[in-house]
DNA sequence: ACGTCGATGTATCGAGCCGATACATCGGGT
DNA sequence: ACCCGATGTATCGGCTCGATACATCGACGT
């Protein structure tokens, strides 16, 4: 998920690590919180040694003095086996990125995913979200006397809140569909 | 979280391994998938040593009806120190307590917390809830233009949610207070 | 000129949790 | 007679978090 990450937001020019953090901060702010370094940094390492990245060469006009340098900035940009790789990431799309926090990482990066990819995406996630919407009904309606108050009310909000998304992924499909619509009338 | 969780889900009466997971998923389906056992099984093992769960003894008339004969199943119930313990984890409520996932699982055992300790967490839940939407429309101002049109809808689609709790986390709070009130009415 | 404070920056460690996997029994349908 | 899905206990590798440590830098007040 991470790896997924960073290449993704490297694909976008060369960063540090404490750039890296604060671009997906703000890129994913709305689906979770940052990543914490305690992943980040051995991550950037283990991609690293893999290939995906590398440590950009420094400017050296800029590497004057390293007088009392003991641990500078270390500057990482993706390479052509990363490019790839995220290529494949995003393209495979297994069931498992249908769940909340994968899906908002692979929606995030939807600008750099094929359309087809994208509906099809978007069609486990909204099956998934059906999914998790019947179970709630279902167990409102079954043990709903064997409940707490407290614990109803969670699953009353649970159970609106999927109903929201459903409708927003439905509005998300319509839209795909008509861009490619317009795309193959385009191509006539 | 998940120890909170399992002493909370006993608090209920004894239970099994797999019917603690049951319980906590219908308890707690609105806010999380199910725990896993390779989580479930160290953490019952774990609270047994600490004493604040025990092997339940099978009771000899039971076992002979065939309704409730079970083979070498573990059934485990709460102990003493187990439910002091539970009554300190969920009174102490840190600011650890607001993430999304801790607090659905506070929330979920509020049926067993002190009405103040409900205030405390739902306001303070409600402040990180409004954190966020604040970052999210900050971000949406700021860097507007430099993102993609799906990473916006991502960030539009978190606001909104953002929004949404809030004003459920109002209504609660309304009626949490109107229930103090009405219950230092009682008291005169 | 001096301190210090918050933002920037790299890095590690223990602990929690997940997904996959293994193994075994039970009840019911074909 | 046989299989299959639900029930049931348990472990292991791997990912991630939160806490912690350490170091630099510019801005600010005094």
């Amino acid at each position: 998920m991470l790896e997924l990450a960073v290449l993704g937001i490297l694909h976008d020019g060369p960063l540090h690590g404490y750039e890296v953090r604060k671009e997906l901060s703000t890129k994913l702010g709305a689906i979770r919180a940052a990543f914490s370094y305690g992943s980040l940094y051995p991550v950037l390492r283990r991609m690293r040694e893999l290939g995906w990245i590398a440590e950009e060469e420094p400017d050296p006009a800029q590497t004057a003095p390293p007088l009392t340098t003991r641990r500078g900035k270390v500057v990482y940009r993706i390479t052509a086996e990363g490019k790839e790789h995220f290529s494949t990431l995003i393209t495979k799309a297994g069931p498992d990125c249908y769940d909340d926090e994968a899906f908002g990482v692979h929606f995030a990066f939807f600008g750099r995913t094929d359309p087809l990819v994208r509906l099809r995406i978007l069609e486990g996630r909204r099956r998934r979200v059906e999914e998790k919407r019947e179970g709630l009904r279902e167990t409102l309606h079954r043990t709903g006397q064997r409940l707490d108050s407290y614990t109803l009310e969670l699953q009353r909000h649970g159970l609106e809140a999927a109903d929201r998304e459903v409708r927003w992924l439905n509005e998300l499909i319509a839209n795909e569909q008509s861009l490619d619509l317009s795309s193959i009338h385009d191509r006539e």
